[in-house]
DNA sequence: CTGTTAGCGCATTCAC
DNA sequence: GTGAATGCGCTAACAG
């Protein structure tokens, strides 16, 4: 049996209806070897030659296939992106800027979500590696080494986002999560607060949430607290978790008076515990947050906080992968700026 | 020149250091078409056979290139979806669900984003052709029917969410959004409300909000209420836009009593415009959402609101289309429950 | 400028 | 059961 069949009009087609170069060629009366480089822009082809492929293309309605074409030139133009969850707004704002920059530039995006596991995110490489991707996004600079090493090995180009630590990786593009800490605290510091906590997320495999709780502390030291001092309790990032780590500080002698939290999620968490207990913010405690998402401006009352340009942080990693590699000399890096959002959920410390 | 290289082991690889079937078969002393059947579950293969090709596999970390199979076998296990955007928690959320499950199923997810405009949705279907898609998942009923026809001449199967209406395409997974929308008049009216207004999505290229209000009105005029009397605006789901809609809809003569939001971020938005008017909720005016993400929870007074279980919708999408479409007999609709979520920005009506 | 030729890596038919 | 041979659709080298 034959896999094709001949229509009336007597060109060849594959079953699915699907229209491949040689239906092209042969509607221009070409070879396939001219269509395609009509095709792919290739500029030695008679202007004559050229436009009938063009019409025929059209009319045809032709798609290249990119099994083929990649598996010939061996350039997808796909990219992956490992991102722990898209069911958190900062990482969805970022995937959303990648992913309108990349399709701008011809590229398409494959996403996997690693759930905050090294592991997971370890096995999602490897699939998208068998994808045929050119390069990978991902979040932070703290990797499973056999990742970095299978992804080098590879030849697949490496991108972490929300950091500025190239370290194993090819580029990173994102900002100092050790500077924002210390910019917080100089900043409650200056408000004269002296019994500050932290509710930081998990620092195990993530060293934005481990930067930015040490930035934090050093930052204090600096200024002449002791980082024994700071109760730092860690929690994944859910509202639940702010609002019980937020009783858990309350409950502690003496009761801090400013508590940075590592995101705005957390953050939203302890205002409602508070809201909800009778404390007032920020006459009794004032509360930072972190990434200045929507919610930061809808909790009552409205957060300080940190500002993360999510998403141009996507838009811009997706530039930095249409240059080749060759076009950049090593590696790369590229800072972004975050800034101090004040609003209404800090003031000075209570006398 | 050869594109091969032989390094210390004797064995032969690519340059880039991905192996490829035919390492694995050298090393396990057989043909590659031996060990393409052993790594794709064919039985006829014998035992000591089978065992040492999974061996070599491991130990040099095959991962089949995907172009290759896929242009053999005409399979690409590679899903697509186009959603307005990943910058709204209720289209992560479905993503997050379909990547997940899809991942656990042996797929991958190209994502494309449409920005709620019809004409770049058809320009994203064809690069998803191209990539080879065997599936796409789109939002809503209502799309081009360039789209609709493009997509079923070329085999790829459409699934739509966010609804239970298929039309042209194979499937849906979602909930009754007219339904929904009466729900909220039947329980607005049991508390008595008779001036009642909306703050509706864009409903032009979107099903989903025009469905909503049309239930909404419906069920109003059912409860004996005349639909011309309700005030109806349409804005984008941004937290602004309900500021400013409940801005206008608070200087109208005489005020609505009740205002149903088609998205928790408009009513977000509502309830922002009136705790700072001295506008009280629900003293003056109740205030009903729609989705249940988490700002629902986190407003003050809490949004009482519609449940849409945008996650499971990925997950039951991801598991429809790992069945082939020949188990399903024609037309595949899948309903889910939403659930009226009632918390404390509704009560009855002033008197 | 254009056509002919030769694979990319894999699944699969056909012999054995 | 197993291996050799074939070609999926396309691009790139090589001739002409």
């Amino acid at each position: 049996m034959s896999s094709e069949e001949t229509s009336s009009d007597g060109s060849t087609r594959s079953p699915a209806g699907v229209v491949r170069l040689r239906d092209v060629a042969l509607r221009a009366g070409c070879s396939v070897a001219t269509a395609s480089r009509v095709l792919n822009g290739n500029n030695k082809v008679g202007k004559a030659e050229r436009e009938r492929v063009l019409a025929a293309a059209t009319q045809l309605g032709y798609v290249p296939n990119s099994s083929a074409r990649a598996l010939r030139s061996q350039s997808t133009r796909l990219v992956g992106a490992i991102i722990p969850t898209l069911d958190h707004a900062i990482y969805a704002k970022m995937v959303d800027g990648l992913q309108e920059q990349l399709s701008a530039l011809g590229m398409s995006l494959i996403i996997n979500t690693s759930e905050y596991d090294l592991e997971r995110e370890k096995t999602q490489a490897r699939i998208l590696v068998g994808r045929g991707v050119e390069s990978i996004v991902l979040v932070g600079t703290e990797h499973d080494p056999d990742t970095t090493r299978y992804l080098r090995d590879a030849g697949v180009r490496q991108i972490y986002t929300y950091t500025c630590v190239v370290d194993g990786g090819d580029a990173a593009v994102g900002f100092d999560n050790s500077a924002a800490g210390r910019m917080i605290a100089n900043y409650l510091r200056d408000l004269n607060h002296e019994r500050i906590a932290m509710i930081a997320g998990v620092t195990k495999g993530n060293d934005r949430a481990r930067l930015r709780r040490d930035g934090f502390l050093e930052g204090l030291e600096a200024s002449g607290l002791s980082a024994q001092d700071v109760f730092v309790i860690e929690a994944p990032y859910k509202i639940e978790n702010g609002i019980h780590a937020m009783q858990s500080l309350m409950q502690t002698y003496p009761r801090p008076t400013a508590v940075f939290c590592g995101s705005d999620i957390l953050a939203a968490g302890a205002v409602k515990y508070c809201n909800s207990h009778g404390i007032r913010i920020p006459g009794d405690v004032s509360i930072v947050g972190f990434d200045d998402l929507e919610i930061a401006e809808l909790v009552d009352p409205s957060l300080t906080t940190v500002h993360v340009p999510a998403k141009q942080m996507g838009e811009h990693a997706a530039r930095m992968l249409s240059k080749t590699p060759s076009e950049k000399s090593g590696h790369d890096v590229h800072e972004l700026q975050t800034r101090l959002i004040v609003r209404e959920s800090t003031g000075p410390a209570p006398a």
